[in-house]
DNA sequence: CCGCTTTCTTGATACTTTCTTGATGCCGAT
DNA sequence: ATCGGCATCAAGAAAGTATCAAGAAAGCGG
């Protein structure tokens, strides 16, 4: 069950992602590490992490380059570390798309509260649970739960991922690209194929006739659309 | 956006108050100021700004009241200033449902430029969704979703684009090249054939009496024409 | 560390929708 | 009447989609 979020920490001093470690891994997340941009960057996409704690400071390429490639092909909340708490470093940052910026040195408490309020914030939710309802289906995502006909339904991660995504943009057709990034990643965007196989799966799931899907809906040529009972 | 943001300022020192109005409501954006917290509760319901900036240490109230108040109705973004860079006030501070912590002296540039990530972020979910009506006719772009009579009308890939095209000069006549060039791209500016094909099957499934469309008019010799309800 | 189970990836095939294209008829203008 | 621009219908071609299934990979528990 993957039910903690993953936060990528792309940092090149040991001693700080030492630190990190001891204090986000225990329990509340799962901390992903890099030393280099490079690797970041390609962590980033593989893994799809809830968040990103960027050091600005790295070796093999500039940080701000970092969060603009990154704002290219996602949303995932960054926070900035950074040793210069110089003015203009931080509106650089922040223009080029991260999300907040702390300067070293710095207390655990205040970047965990940091991190809370970056991951409430993706979350689009005040922090209590919203749940999705399409006929006999339910959808928690907090508890990462999902109902049919009250009863549980078991989702791989991935079946999961695309629901989630499918339900956080309930009502409006979502493209099969944005799917594939946001599930899969940047890298997997032509490969419409898992999605067939995934949607297909999902309606075998949840759909009481997988062959009449009621609430996941094909639009050809498109992508697809998940409607439910909350209409927007 | 069609005008510029407003943001709500609570805060009772009348210097930074000055300040911030000097820095921010010069041409940017529009300010809003209160000294209380009661009065700030009032006009964050009454005017539902884009932003709220929120000086910790108000004469009348706990700030972090103040935030879980606004919380309990809204997510407008909230950002705090105060003077006591603690820590454990910002946590509460951030805990209760703000999105940043700033403290005091902060540098003007580093705030707006936090601001205008803050901006950022919310435009992005919520989506200002602009639907266009004309009769019985509503077409919401966001969405991808068209509707006739309340009833959802399927368009295929190219309809939609057709139609797209079409909403975003409503009331002005578009050329045919025009048109062709937007949807099929520029190798095809010969092919008026495909309009008519096209035009044709939009009419017959969102027009009353296809053979006398009422919203998607012919300029013979020039292109097409759709008027609706909101000009623009 | 190994074997077992679950999940992911990939391929093949049948099926559906959509696009393109040609044929035909209408209407107004010359 | 004839011609050019427009509307409509229809059918084959092309593109896109659903589903099954099996080997590969990854995760889990002992």
């Amino acid at each position: 069950m993957l039910s903690t979020p993953e936060l990528l920490l792309i940092e090149d001093d040991p001693g700080i992602r030492r630190f990190l470690r001891a204090s986000l891994a225990a329990g509340q997340y799962r901390l992903c590490e890099c030393e280099t941009g490079q690797d970041g960057l390609a962590q980033a996409a593989a893994r799809q992490p809830e968040l990103i704690i960027l050091d600005l400071g790295l070796p093999d390429m500039d940080g701000v380059a970092l969060i603009r490639q990154v704002r290219s092909w996602s949303q995932i909340p960054i926070i900035v570390l950074s040793a210069q708490g110089q003015e203009s470093v931080k509106i650089a940052a922040l223009d080029a798309g991260a999300d907040d910026f702390v300067s070293k040195p710095f207390a655990v408490g205040e970047l965990t509260a940091r991190i809370r309020a970056a991951l409430r914030r993706s979350a689009g939710l005040p922090g209590g649970g919203q749940i999705f309802r399409a006929g006999r289906i339910e959808v928690d995502l907090d508890k990462r739960v999902v109902l049919a006909d009250g009863e549980e339904v078991h989702l791989t991660p991935i079946e999961f991922k695309l629901l989630r995504v499918l339900v956080r943009h309930a009502g409006r057709v979502i493209t099969q690209r944005q799917l594939l990034n946001e599930v899969w990643g940047p890298h997997h965007m032509e490969q419409a194929h898992y999605l067939r196989v995934y949607m297909a799966q999902l309606r075998r799931k949840l759909e009481v006739e997988p062959a009449r899907p009621r609430h996941f809906l094909t639009e050809p040529g498109v992508g697809y659309r998940l409607v439910g009972d909350l209409a927007c």
